[in-house]
DNA sequence: CCGGGTATGTCAAACTTCTGACATGTCACA
DNA sequence: TGTGACATGTCAGAAGTTTGACATACCCGG
């Protein structure tokens, strides 16, 4: 009747509050709820900053290195950079001699929207470092890496 | 030209793998990404289980009380409920007595999927704790709570 | 008794993201 | 040379989620 495994949790938990899952789930969607609204006064969607921060590091990454590094499909990123070409944030070849990956660059007007909306969006990590001791910032940035290297980082994604 | 202020980051990082923010979506997109191919060979979705599991530790729960538990609005919940109802594995009364709200309760069929689909997300969940330095478990609940907390928690979700 | 204020369930439409599929381009290697 | 493996960009359709709106139902204070 009953299952034949016990079911071992993963650790003692008094419910499921307690479990590292849900608590990353809630802070994830705390912080992407917090970064919805601050960005909307700024006309960009998370997915769009995202993109943004990430070219302004590395001018010149493809779709395909921007949805890794957004965490999202290659296709769901060309959604997003066609949005973006056309609001005139980022340039995109329309061809390359190369290879096939089309580099993509910040507009002038893209590194401005991104220096406006990149300080609403630090104002909120610095209010969830601020949450957290700062002896402890280390350990918990190491800890999340960590939790994401066990899952195998592949995300799920692309296919 | 350049920005009147200087955007001041949280703390001192090379390049934005760095901050929280980005730590925390990488390891809640690993997680999704887990539970979503584990949760797939039980006909799960992850808010399907989200529900499943909150409705077991909390019987009688509202639409409302899920869809704040999942981090996810009404409406999504409400979906995700319709779908469990027309799988048999959730039974919601078709009116109510005394308020609006219409308690949910697990079916015996949802109880035997939720255990087999337990023992799958708690080998993840498993994965994730063992990464991480037993000593440090307690701090990393505390500081992913303590993050959420700061962000007001109110997820954005619903209007 | 009645009013605003709040919470809930639900409908409809728009948006976002994913799955599946295909053509193109490069590279390693026989 | 050419062939298989792999990565990239893109199209089309499906699925999930959100925003916006509305009616209903309780609670509290006048």
């Amino acid at each position: 009747m009953s299952h034949p495994e016990p079911v071992v949790p993963p650790h003692p938990a008094q419910d499921i509050t307690e479990h590292v899952g849900y608590r990353l789930k809630r802070s994830a969607a705390a912080l992407r709820g917090a970064m919805d609204k601050a960005l909307r006064g700024h006309g960009l969607t998370v997915p769009q900053y995202a993109c943004l921060e990430l070219l302004d590091e590395r001018p010149g990454l493809s779709n395909a290195d921007l949805a890794r590094g957004a965490f999202v499909t290659r296709q769901s990123m060309n959604v997003v950079l066609r949005g973006l070409q056309d609001a005139g944030l980022i340039r995109r070849p329309a061809t390359t001699e190369h290879g096939r990956a089309l580099p993509a660059h910040l507009t002038d007007e893209g590194s401005r929207r991104l220096a406006g909306a990149r300080s609403a969006v630090y104002a909120i990590e610095r209010r969830m470092v601020e949450a957290i001791p700062p002896r402890r910032l280390a350990a918990l940035l190491a800890d999340l890496d960590r939790m994401a290297d066990a899952l195998g980082d592949e995300s799920g994604n692309d296919g």
